[in-house]
DNA sequence: GATGAATGAGGCTTCATTCAT
DNA sequence: CATGAATGAAGCCTCATTCAT
């Protein structure tokens, strides 16, 4: 956890250094991820980042979860949730893949929260990378159940196990070049890949949903 | 692409170097992941990994490459395919969860050669990461097809999209302390988890099978 | 170009750290100087040189500077000018003698500095081979026109090349085992060497001075 | 020395081997030069380099050797002799540069055997680099002595010293960005450049000819 | 005589972290 | 509280040389 000397910095500063790292982070990961490298693009002095963080760990873990509510802000939680509730994933899956088009930062470090490989860098970063996005979702779908607008006998960890899935999915896939091993992403249209993803959700509505 | 020496050595030296290379990588990642201690753990001298690989990036997509062909052989080359198409995914999933229950050096490398974040690593083994498993299950969705198991107007590549997703949602999160957003598979039997393996493939069978 | 570290070091441990690497890099060239072997042997830490040059080239080219700037000083700096030119140029090839043989690592490292071979290192250090004693020169010759002591149709720079030719064989060929083909210097007393230095200038001055 | 197994190697064996080590040792110099690079060139066996050779630097001197041989045969030996001595010198420097602009690597290779730093190595060399030429050369000087075309008091190891000097000048001066004090050789027409080695010669005949 | 696999020392460089100022 | 110099372990990689085949 952050020091009180984090929490007590200027927020512009705390942005700029969040930002740094995030880049950082994102683009290299953890363990190849360079404290001296967000220290010196930040400006501040190394030292000062100890006096912010335990550790290596304790930073990224730090800027794992600003990406995240970041990121949960700027898509779930932009979201009319006035609409049928594959409605909904629909515009999610839409607004989820705008998102990352337009901030590349934030699309690799989200892949990188999500699939650390350091077994301590994991641990940190582990509750954040999945359940982030599903505390965003469940109370959806709990509407969605309430409503009546899924099977009766729906199972809702499934479905939130699965919408999860697929947006960390669509995380990564469309923005490698090989990202999927179906369809060519980064040969197509954004338009094609909106089209893509919402079928995707199209599964989820003929399994989950009302007959 | 390794050295003419590399292949000339003999097969047992070659396979515990891979063995040791795939327990070192699986648990680092490519780029954490460390030559010496490779080479100190295989019992070689330093140089001769580079008689061998033409540099790190060679020696992990190498070993990258042979550990997803072990994986393929001991899963889905395993299954019995004349059952019913969602039988054989069910079988597949099983299968697979019991190959990396047994070999959790296999599982580790196999989550590190999908997840690795490094771009040029990630450019090597790319193809590997998704491609390989696809190949494999391509055909056995073909047949479905052939055999009218599926919907008319199915997505095959939908469908090959989603087993794979399913897949490799398999190889990380049961083994993870918080994996999935919604199931705690940490806390669960064997037996349980595959019952919610299963339970994926239900959905898929849903909305890809015949009504 | 060095860190403003470098620069805030104190001066003993600046010329420390400096004296240690001429003596390397004069030894071994730039190539086959070791930076383990400077760093042990000035008694600061592998990494520290990291803080003070960006690489093993900015130690060398600084090092070569610092050391130019040193001998330029102890050797043309000195020399009274107000002399005949020629008999200053001699003055200057005794006192050039005379310096190089009191301080062998300079002389080495002057020599190293304009022979280096490797192709960065030499671009790196090459103006301050040649031009770094050229700029000390120049002003010099041009004195000489302008009082007359030269013939009216002199080419000025041809007469700075060849000054500067005959220092340059007089910094490595009578420290050489073999290292003139005309003149057995190492078998020659210090005096009958300046002697022959002496001839050398004499030579110019037959071409270059009045009849 | 070389091995007998060296002499009794085919001459094209030979030949390419040599030509293929004075590229590497022309371009990095002795130490950093790669025996490895040599022997993966020349396709032979790495071990085979220490059959014909006792070790790197044998191999560096041979071929030193064989590359001076070359050069002077090419260039002072070509010489028509039946010219006055000082028309014969310009002979020499001319055909000289046109003899290097030809053959780049005979060039950095000459420069790298007069400018070895390494102390093993320049043991080596260091006969070959100066006193080759002057082997070549003091029988043309004593002719021109004999025939009475310089000073009754000339110092012929004076006027044996400055050549070789302006000979190793002209080696690498004009193939180097800033290889001269004075004059902009690189940005010099060939033409240009061989009327300044001219001039050098000039300066030779205004102090050592006859009045 | 030729081969080429094996070696391990040593190369330069980066790193996270500490601590005196 | 901020700084940034110092550290030394560890990183990947190249090297000349040996020796069994």
């Amino acid at each position: 956890m952050p020091t009180e000397t984090w929490r007590n910095l200027p927020a512009d500063k705390r942005d700029r250094i969040t930002k740094i790292a995030i880049a950082e982070f994102g683009t290299k990961g953890f363990s190849a991820g360079s404290l001296n490298v967000i220290a010196r693009d930040a400006e501040i002095a190394k030292g000062s980042l100890f006096q912010y963080f335990a550790d290596k760990l304790d930073l990224f873990s730090t800027v794992c979860a600003a990406g995240s509510t970041t990121i949960a802000e700027a898509t779930i939680g932009l979201i009319d949730t006035d609409q049928p509730f594959f409605d909904i994933l629909r515009s999610i899956v839409v607004q989820w893949l705008a998102f990352f088009r337009e901030d590349p930062v934030q699309q690799r470090m989200a892949f990188a929260t999500a699939n650390e490989i350091d077994a301590d860098a994991r641990a940190a970063v582990r509750s954040v990378a999945n359940d982030f996005y599903a505390a965003a979702l469940r109370p959806v779908i709990d509407a969605a159940v309430a409503s009546g607008e899924l099977r009766a006998d729906v199972d809702t960890d499934l479905l939130l196990s699965m919408v999860v899935l697929t947006l960390r999915h669509l995380n990564s896939a469309p923005f490698d070049l090989a990202g999927d091993p179906a369809f060519p992403f980064h040969e197509m249209t954004d338009d094609d890949i909106d089209a893509v993803a919402a079928r995707y959700i199209d599964v989820l509505e003929r399994a989950f949903g009302l007959a």
